[in-house]
DNA sequence: AACCTATCGATATATTTTTATCGATATAAA
DNA sequence: TTTATATCGATAAAAATATATCGATAGGTT
């Protein structure tokens, strides 16, 4: 068991990326896999991936590289994947209903339990075999059932309301898909979804690119 | 006009935060905010806030703060919202509706007019008003309507051929939603939305937390 | 067995990003 | 008018992250 501390943010944000690649490496049999491999696949640096896969506390062999099943298993491992965790989705709309039918959650970890909604029409419906409940009792069953990670997919205007329910529940983590900082106590987990500012950044990226291509081919 | 080169890519990520929340503060009736207020409200530092404004080209006045309207109307402007640009999306599915259905994109500048799909069974159907059509089409019908963005909301396995026919079609930036690495030309703006990434974030963090509190509370 | 080479991993350097310091200035109060 | 102070913005320092260098070694080759 190699000791590890705290990942680097930018870190534990590649792993995945890592992971994905590698499984797939395997199943097509690779066996050992080199840092340079991984990198030519990401588009990213040598250099960098061995340092990453170093702080997960990884170890190659010089002129093999690394096995691909302990490098797989390890960072899996790490990230906790395979280790279920049974989750609560708050605002069974559009996105919420997109997430519930997604079972690959399933692989990271994630498995939703229940719904749940303020709107009267969608309480006591299934979808995917997952029930809806309305958003009162949410707080109650996070606490008897131990819940520790919440989705919200409820709309802006009553994310923080929905948060605040599942804080008096006692949850750990929440994972936010509604576009609005949420005020939590800091020693709550919490991970943002911010389809709109990725778009933001594509959409400043493209009005940078037309600028400069206007320049070169001003015709 | 001032004069900007191109941000920082923390900084770029932090902008629309700070856009939503002035949003909110001027429909409030605030027409003066300082960088110390933004930093508290996001729970950012007022140095970091300032630093991103004077890179983004904003300018205050001292003891008085950033006019409301000059700078929401000056951040939009660089990221280039407001002003819209025909999309495609590829692969109709639960997510890929969940984005057709929401119009909020359009205040990003994202404006989707049809979508592709290869089944056979949702083709010439409308979602959302937006018409469903074979993904063959998709190369010519790019270049022909000259779009600049692609969304690929299709399966992980087809994502890359997807992408393919959108190159094909002289796309210039795709918003790529399938859990794979594209690999497509180096000029091309990609933007990915993983979002079992976050969620790997998530557990990761959940895990450590729990690991703690284990040792810390060992009954 | 001696040598060659791909690859690791440790250490060093460079770059980027965040945080700190402090003088300058607009406004309000004395 | 003078003084006080909130806030900016320029510059500097620190911290985090990415990239470069290079010796060590496993395993193949002569
Ligand atoms: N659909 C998208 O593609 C998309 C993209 C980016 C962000 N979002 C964000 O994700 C969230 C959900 O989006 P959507 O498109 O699914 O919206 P939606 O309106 O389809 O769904 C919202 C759901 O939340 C429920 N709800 C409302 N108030 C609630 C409350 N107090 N407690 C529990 N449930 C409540 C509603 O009844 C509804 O079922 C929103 O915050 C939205 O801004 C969605
Ligand atoms: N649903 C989610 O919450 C979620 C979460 C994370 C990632 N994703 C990713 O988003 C993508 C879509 O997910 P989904 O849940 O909507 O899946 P889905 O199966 O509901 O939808 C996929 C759609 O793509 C279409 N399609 C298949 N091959 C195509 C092709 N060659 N060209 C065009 N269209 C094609 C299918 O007909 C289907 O309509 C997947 O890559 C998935 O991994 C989804």
């Amino acid at each position: 068991m190699t000791k590890i501390k705290a990942l680097p943010e930018p870190t534990l944000r590649r792993i995945p990326k890592y992971i994905h690649l590698l499984m797939q490496m395997k199943k097509q049999g690779v066996v050992h896999v080199s840092s340079a491999t991984i990198a030519d696949e990401l588009g990213l640096d040598s250099i960098q991936v061995r340092k990453d896969l170093s702080l997960a506390g990884m170890v190659g062999k010089p002129k093999v590289g690394f096995d691909m099943t302990e490098l797989v298993e390890g960072l899996m491992n790490i990230l906790n994947w395979g280790n279920l965790k049974e989750a609560f989705l708050a605002g069974a709309g559009n996105l919420g209903e997109a997430i519930l039918g997604y079972k690959k959650f399933n692989d990271y970890g994630l498995n939703i339990v229940a719904a749940f909604d303020n709107d009267e029409s969608k309480i006591g419906k299934k979808i995917y075999g997952i029930e809806i409940l309305p958003i009162e009792k949410i707080a109650n069953m996070i606490k008897r059932m131990h819940i520790k990670i919440g989705v919200i997919t409820a709309p802006p205007e009553h994310a923080q309301e929905v948060a605040n329910l599942m804080i008096e529940g006692g949850i750990w983590a929440i994972w936010n898909f509604a576009p609005v900082h949420l005020k939590i106590p800091e020693d709550i987990i919490l991970e943002n979804v911010q389809l709109s500012h990725s778009l933001s950044a594509l959409t400043y990226k493209l009005a940078e690119k037309i600028k400069t291509n206007d320049y070169k081919i001003p015709n």
